[in-house]
DNA sequence: CGGTATCCCGGGTGATACTG
DNA sequence: CAGTATCACCCGGGATACCG
């Protein structure tokens, strides 16, 4: 059994403009990640992607899926269960995306002190 | 003195869709991997980004001169002349994002045929 | 549970033309 | 040479509500 998603994976003080880089789209890095230790249900993936909408996390992974890194299998039974999981392309991209985030942690510091630099001076410009 | 930098080091068979990988803009990673070989001109910059219009190639590097990964120098003289070079930060990013370079190029066949795969699909759809 | 349907908004991208 | 100004377009993102 796979152990359940962390919803703390994401750090949420880190707005989107501070994860340059990205897969796709907005949250197609985070998914991505979300699907390393295996497949996971649309439920599943709500869960640590705080309040994505459906709407959102549905075109997500049919992006994802149709550039060839996520694969979706309507599981047969009495309740309805959809899994994603990363194709062999997908899982590929768990290195390079791992060298990233080391990154981002790497410089951590560097990266909000410069967010913030920039929001005081958009504050002044604004007086 | 510095090589100039190769008019064709960006596949231009390769749209933005299939690079996954960006540095903030869709253009950000191709500015930071120009730069990095030392301090590049406005007008050099605008040669390997095969038709940038000016007005984009202008915001995109302030963006990423906002994030702290870009500097800008007015050099005095006769003639103007502007620098933008990598900031230690913008140096820090060019080992992750040579990672991502090198998985495209080595999946390279995979991701374009993803795309074909898309197209076609899509083709197929419009029928 | 795993989505759609609507509506809306902001901004990234671009073409074209002009400027100090 | 290194940009601005203007206008336009599209689409990713999000809120809300509803569906099989």
């Amino acid at each position: 059994m796979l152990a359940p998603l962390d919803p703390d994976m994401f750090d949420p003080a880190c707005p989107s403009a501070l994860t340059p880089v990205r897969v796709g789209t907005k949250w197609g890095a985070m998914i991505v990640r979300c699907l390393a230790d295996g497949p996971r249900r649309f439920g599943e993936l709500r869960v640590p992607l705080h309040g994505i909408t459906p709407k959102v996390l549905t075109s997500s992974l049919r992006r994802l899926e149709r550039d060839g890194y996520v694969s979706r299998t309507e599981l047969a039974g009495p309740v309805r269960q959809v899994e994603y999981a990363l194709t062999p392309l997908g899982r590929s991209l768990l290195d390079p995306l791992d060298a990233a985030c080391a990154w981002a942690s790497a410089h951590w510091d560097e990266i909000l002190d410069a967010a913030d630099a920039a929001l005081a001076r958009e504050q002044a410009v604004a007086h």
